[in-house]
DNA sequence: TTTT
DNA sequence: TTTT
């Protein structure tokens, strides 16, 4: 049945790419989305969209998108239940991002420096150009830097 | 910023109809969308979304739509937070639905009658249409029998 | 870059099922999308989307849909050029259907018999379910009789 | 009926503001949407999307982007026809933009200063914010100069 | 060239 | 008639 979602935000904190037993990677982010309308106090108020990406764009979102980066989402809403350590079952309601596209030039919303840039680049399902680590120091304050490490994400819970 | 999001599915539940202490109309209900690929048990799954509407169309919402009804929505996601009574902030995910759309002729899912029909009708934001109470038998088991009643949501919640 | 079009309408007559030289599926199709709004007449009109949509959904459409069916699709714009018999360009802007949502029992609309409806399917690019024809009698008035017949559709058309 | 749009493109070249007989603004412009997959020569190919604007959002947009200006575009799809001069029917598929969100600091992709800029702006058709002409110079090659003047749409067209 |  |  149609179930579709596009949004255009900004990323509440730095992406999180973790791996499945399987070795599957996702990355799990936070859009911020600037309401259009004000509320009665005159103020514009945001939403906090929660999203998931899978596979390839997994890793570009990580190595690509930082706290801050604007991007496009288009995707669709998925809801799940887990029982947390209370035995309480809690349910979620997330995006699953099937395209990510990085609105702003890489380097952009930095303090550092500002690469040339060739436009906003897309990180669709079916983009799969090959890619960088972000962090070019030398000292590695990527907080991905133990990417590899598998965690605790059920394989069940693959879209695909 | 942009924030959209489109849905087909079916009504889990008939929708409940309330209006905030300013007279305002709302209408909660939460719509069943099938997935279109299956899991690897060969099941298809659905996502169960939330929605609200607002105003004149959250009327035709409960006038016209029960659960099992068939149904488009074309709204935002919007997210909120409240502190419920054990003093922990919940936070929600939820569809604000702009438009709504009936996919069904009215009386279809029912056991009774199957009243005259001419094609699926919106209940756009800009539809101000006349609408009849669902409810016509002798015995009155209308869930929102008492509708008029206002509740426990804040004016301040409206997007508008 | 972000490109996403969500439809629901009626087809304005039965779909056109052909195929590339290289074998592929395509379908075209009209959906006549009504307004939620009326003109300064009071009436309401609607919008005529020419649609395509490439391979097993291809063949989907042509076998579940017909003249008058309820239909939603999640596609993209696109547009394209091509020099008429006159020698000029004419442009085209089409909505490629990723996935097409059947919205009615099979048999509706029609005046012959109403078998029995397990409720709208979709037919999205990952469903290659098994599919029979809808001409079943043995008069064989099936508009696409011919299918199987190359067309001067160009393989470099392909989305794909 | 459900008909949604959601692009992000950049404009082919500045937008070109109208006033029908009745005053109310539109302005036209094409965007340019990048594909997300390659055609078989391996080059990314892009649509390009005729878009129309009305009222407040539409002198936004003329004030606010010019030819290569990165946008969002929020609407629907609408068809319409018209008998050309040879006296022949032309069929027009096009967007009506219900908000444009401009994706880029005002300046950007300019060859002149670069204003300070706190993000990017949405100009929704509940926005009403305060906004200043681009063209600030001593000349004025600004191509709406004479904007005011009233030309050959009919207020037929208008969506609202 | 348009559907219910 | 096309943008970066």
């Amino acid at each position: 049945m149609l179930n579709r979602v596009v949004l255009v935000g900004r990323l509440t904190r730095d992406p999180e790419l973790r791996y499945t037993p399987n070795g599957v990677a996702v990355t799990n982010f936070t859009l911020a989305v600037n309401r259009t309308f004000s509320n009665k106090q005159g103020e514009r108020e945001a939403d906090f969209i929660n999203c998931v990406v899978w596979q390839k764009p997994a890793e570009n979102v990580a190595n690509y998108l930082k706290k801050g980066s604007l991007a496009g989402v288009d995707g669709r809403i998925q809801t799940r239940s887990y029982d947390n350590n209370e035995g309480r079952k809690v349910f979620i309601t997330e995006v699953v991002a099937e395209s990510v596209q990085f609105l702003e030039p890489r380097g952009a919303n930095s303090g550092q420096g500002n690469e040339s840039y060739g436009g906003p680049s897309s990180m669709g399902n079916n983009d799969y150009g090959k890619q960088q680590n972000r962090s070019s120091g030398s000292f590695n304050n990527d907080p991905f830097a133990n990417d590899g490490k598998p965690i605790d994400i059920s394989d069940d819970d693959l879209p695909f």
